[in-house]
DNA sequence: ATACAAGTAGCAATCGATTGCTATTTATTA
DNA sequence: TAATAAATAGCAATCGATTGCTACTTGTAT
């Protein structure tokens, strides 16, 4: 406390400069010589000065902080995207400050606020599941601050947006339900409101369609795709006498499954399992589930790096709108074993996903 | 970018009243009335005045940030942790900005330099696992900054840190294996160097050496925890004839056991199985394994609450040097059905643990 | 009516880095 | 050698909130 920070007024009085030249010399600006920007460097270095952010960012206006606001944070899915965002924006010198808005909308305009009196230079989002307009976010957009959304992309197909495509990943899952002998093929989801759980909904839908299967209501089970879930539906899908289940996430297929084996249904034999995510539980469950993979660790990688390219190019003043990652279906031995031929079919199915 | 700013000048100039007045007033200072208050408020909101953190920082040298190290953000464990950091700081006020060592030490260097010269008013680290010392906090220790350290901790106990009681919970769980029947009991672990790891394994040790079990080098498998540990240590544990594994994290305990079904053993008939953390992975394999409930969210809580009162509290110039949280045994049917009065006698346990 | 205390509000310096503009020095050319 | 361009460095204002200190109002007691 009691030894002062040291500022450039220090290093510019000890090297008899200008506390100006200091500070040009400390970035490299060509207008001072490179034998001072020496010196200085190595005065700075033994009196052991830190620059002081905020003194900087006053005067400057930019932070060089990144927002990032989930729904909540331990998940292991947004974990690998976090994961992500760090290692981009470490590399490129960004800070990040992180929220979660669990699953509120309330906590989410809070959150939002709060990343808009730290002044962020851009944020990051993912949306929680009561997030229904994204009007709290005009604070930005009115004061050109970027906002990307990803994962859990607003509907609002203008702003920028990093995802999968997840409306074909749930036709192909459904589609290799039918094709390994589903017919009555149960669809345990999230909130549709949220794009991520509507649009594989969406995409099993057209599966049961092309195949001529028709949809019943009650095949499709709202819920938390939290640990309770398998609890919770697996009597109901029974009821339902489903000879498949295509859940929207890794956790609630894997509860789901033990309970039908609880019950004395032995998977794939009985009925056939898929989940969502490929998470570590979904390798590690017996029998291992048949899943989709959802690169987080590349979701937060590539939103980072485009909000990143963004503020560091002026130039470049839109984000593209949208990009969508591709995202593999990945077949193991909850939805029985396949023959080779097909194997190879949905190899090519994968490969024109990537397109 | 051209809408201006508005600040506390501003405001003042709108009511004809003095900016310290306006600065007074927004943070509820005795010295203004509550009637100057309101309108302060009022126009504030009116104007769409957001304070500057730059500013009062310059000022007041303070951040109202802390900074969080890990070693990784994408597991199950410390994802638990963040939000649990989360959770306390946002309600508190306080900004967190977080980076992961990746496990190495340099990057845990560059870690700690980016949050000093960011400032940050505190500092939670879970150290990597090629950290032997904690001279490169040195920085924080000579200016006084609190340094908060939890799950992984430094060896040296005059720093303050949070964590749980491994040593005791590695006892539990080999004294449970033993008398659930196990006398040769492997033990999975990581990097010795990580007290964690050594706690766990010290336990493991005093309970072998309380039940006159020998200890065999062979039993210690050393690996990096992750998922391939499975494969890796399945035949070693077969080839060494044991008939119990105390892994060290459930995702190693879990691949490990898939591995012995696949090789062919019967869990528990053949080998009892025990892992570490009640990760959502303990809870799902079959069968379930029997575990011990790391707290992951109430570490982070705990950590990140006793940083914010060291932070208010000027008086409370010292944390607590070592706050230790307890942590229960679960009993699943890895380790085979135990009868109700050894159950109870677990109860008995964990509750002493408690105290 | 005078004095004194409590309640309010303002002045002005301060925190440290940045940057447009100016001034000085050095190099180059006619 | 004088003149002009290029390189280098400094001046001083600026960013916006904070706070010790002073000053001005009220209200209360004598």
């Amino acid at each position: 406390m009691k030894p002062k920070e040291v500022t450039i007024y220090d290093i510019a009085e000890r090297l008899n400069i200008a506390a100006s030249t200091v500070s040009r010399g400390l970035k490299g600006h060509s207008s001072v010589s490179l034998e001072t920007q020496k010196k200085i460097a190595a005065i700075a270095e033994e009196m052991g000065y830190r620059s002081n952010n905020f003194a900087a960012n006053l005067r400057t206006k930019t932070t060089n902080t990144i927002g990032v606001i989930l729904p909540r944070l331990n998940s292991s899915f947004v974990a690998n995207v976090i994961a992500g965002i760090e290692k981009v924006c470490n590399n490129k010198g960004y800070n990040l400050i992180i929220t979660q808005s669990l699953e509120s909308r309330e906590k989410e305009i809070r959150n939002v606020k709060t990343m808009f009196s730290n002044r962020v230079d851009g944020l990051l989002v993912s949306l929680s599941e009561d997030t229904k307009d994204i009007s709290h976010f005009d604070l930005f957009f009115k004061k050109n601050i970027p906002v990307l959304f990803f994962d859990r992309v607003p509907n609002d197909k203008s702003v920028a947006s990093v995802f999968i495509n997840n409306e074909e990943a749930g036709y192909l899952v459904t589609k290799h339900l039918i094709s390994t002998g589903a017919k009555r093929i149960a669809h345990i989801s999230g909130n549709q409101e949220i794009n991520v759980y509507e649009d594989r909904f969406r995409g099993y839908l057209r599966a049961l369609k092309e195949f001529n299967l028709s949809f019943d209501e009650r095949y499709l089970i709202i819920t938390d795709l939290g640990e309770e879930t398998g609890r919770e539906t697996a009597k109901a899908i029974v009821n339902m006498k489903a000879d498949g289940v295509f859940a929207a996430n890794d956790t609630s297929a894997a509860t789901c499954m033990n309970e039908l084996k609880r019950l004395g249904y032995t998977v794939p034999d009985d009925i056939l399992v898929a989940g969502f995510n490929n998470d570590v539980i979904s390798r590690n469950v017996s029998p291992p589930l048949t899943t989709v993979d959802n690169p987080g660790m590349l979701i937060g990688e590539i939103a980072a790096k485009s909000m990143v390219d963004h503020l560091e190019n002026q130039m470049n003043l839109h984000i593209t709108s949208g990009i969508i990652l591709k995202s593999e279906l990945i077949v193991r031995e909850s939805t029985g074993n396949i023959p080779q031929i097909e194997e190879q079919k949905y190899a090519d199915e994968q490969s024109r996903l990537k397109d």
